[in-house]
DNA sequence: GCCAACGTTGGC
DNA sequence: GCCAACGTTGGC
């Protein structure tokens, strides 16, 4: 499957994903955000969005540990978290006002559910966002 | 900084 | 179980 995740750029950016060449992905405290995490896979690739600040994808990150406890709360088993690696960053961005006025892309979860931090994108839409950005397919293959 | 949308909490 | 009050997210 297709995803993906909000970060605020203040908090969590891509520079700093890029920098760490891994990220945990925990502190989800919201159910419907949660069971994605759950449903993530091994190698499925996530788009990182910066919200508030840029409002724009960024680049292109892998799943690379499927579910697991989230260790911020280990007292607490309900919340989860995943492990994400980046795979690529995008030549240039794909801003939510590009995105609002694409017509294939009406339906993503960006528009629809403003507020979801982790969510599926459907193929269609996820590689017409690679497409926007010229993206070398090729970063993918090597990798699958 | 404002506020709409939405999720959570807690009293009843 | 309902719903008012409240808190958070994130676009504008």
């Amino acid at each position: 499957m297709y995803w993906l995740v909000k970060s605020e750029p203040d908090v969590y950016s891509w520079q700093t994903f890029v920098e760490a060449s891994m990220a945990t992905w925990d502190g989800v405290r919201n159910y419907q955000a949660r069971n994605h995490l759950r449903s993530m896979q091994l190698n499925d690739l996530v788009l990182f969005y910066h919200s508030n600040k840029g409002r724009e994808i960024v680049g292109l990150a892998q799943i690379s540990k499927e579910a697991f406890p989230d260790p911020t709360i280990p007292e607490d088993p309900r919340w989860l978290a995943v492990q994400m690696t980046p795979v690529a960053p995008f030549s240039k961005s794909v801003t939510l006002a590009q995105i609002k006025k694409d017509a294939i892309l009406q339906n993503i979860g960006l528009i629809k559910q403003s507020r979801l931090s982790v969510m599926p994108i459907e193929e269609q839409a996820f590689f017409h966002i690679l497409e926007l950005v010229s993206f070398d397919y090729s970063k993918i293959h090597d990798r699958r």
